[in-house]
DNA sequence: GGGCCCATGTAAAAAGTTACATGATTAA
DNA sequence: TTAATCATGTAACTTTTTACATGGGCCC
């Protein structure tokens, strides 16, 4: 998708900023919780975390813990976080907002770890703006189209404008969120 | 994903519902239309066609027309069509509408093919019910995160949780039209 | 002792993406 | 005539899914 990188791949490098995890750990946290629109399976996961180390993107220490079992711990390298920080400043492309938001959404849910506070302003704005430009496309579709659709597909579009249109008030609502976090946060 | 069937070649057999189609026709609809999640690649529209078409599920004649190149056009075939209801027929489960609610919005946009349309009103109404729990649900994760999340963590649920609203609220929207557009219908 | 969760992997199959390849028709 | 669009495919590569496989620790 990006670099070579599966949106998956981020996720983990993602995760491991917070601290170091085991391929276990991985899997439990894309099961149960909201992040989780990752297959959690071993199969998935644990050639994602041999490809990412192949690509020096992660790091594994084995942790003997008394004599049995060795547990893997994976962290994330110096090489690992500039290519995730590099992922979390790309622009905000109208594709992506169409396609894959749930990604945007990844990218943002990160973006703690950029120390730009900037960042994620811009980020924001963008967002918003792809998106109000989002709901107009699809209205003038709707528009057009009105006459000849049927009326379960004119209401699946009506979903989608409410959906994108959701997401502009959410924008609007975290840029106010983080200005006033960051203001309350300075002095 | 069902019945050994992917969701791209569900959404083919649903647009030869409304009529006959070439390959090239099937991609434009991808590319131009937002039913376009789909790639438009000719890598995926005419090998899923050759698929389906193994299947039993389409049927292709040439369209000869004077002398030049042969255009193929694709027709749903008796089994398609009973493929495709049976899979509109099926429940509305937590986890499509978790993780795959834009197959689910797929299935409701089809669903002027069924006949029934006390289908469509059950649709929506789990539809409803389902995305009403899952705002509960993600809405008990935050309040349990929301000292150790970072805040763009939180912002990120928060995004969940509105678009989730809206879906409850679209759900409930379009069981009115539904029910008034019926009532209207019969006398 | 049996069952459940922790924990780590591999193998086969299948779908989708990207890129390649080709040729007809139409509009500038 | 040349560029764009119509039109149909194939081939290699890669990721993911599903299923298999194994073993330790813990609780009842």
């Amino acid at each position: 998708m990006n670099d070579g990188l599966t949106s998956l791949w981020y996720a983990i490098l993602g995760l491991l900023m917070a601290g170091n995890l085991t391929g276990y750990g991985i899997r439990k946290i894309f099961e149960t919780t909201p992040l989780g629109t990752y297959s959690s399976s071993p199969g998935t996961i644990y050639p994602a975390l041999k490809k990412l180390r192949e690509k020096g993107l992660v790091a594994r220490t084995e942790m003997e813990s008394e004599g049995s079992a060795a547990k893997k711990v994976f962290c994330i390298t110096g090489k690992g976080e500039k290519t995730l920080k590099r992922w979390l400043l790309k622009p905000v492309t109208r594709d992506q907002v169409r396609l894959h938001p749930e990604i945007l959404m990844l990218r943002f849910a990160f973006m703690d770890y950029l120390n730009d506070p900037q960042a994620k302003i811009r980020f924001l704005e963008a967002f918003r703006d792809e998106s109000a430009r989002l709901v107009k496309e699809i209205t003038a579709f709707r528009e057009a189209e009105k006459e000849v659709m049927p009326i379960n597909g004119l209401l699946a579009l009506d979903s989608g404008i409410l959906g994108t249109k959701a997401k502009v008030k959410w924008a609007s609502y975290a840029l106010k969120v983080l200005r006033k976090f960051h203001s309350s946060a300075k002095p």
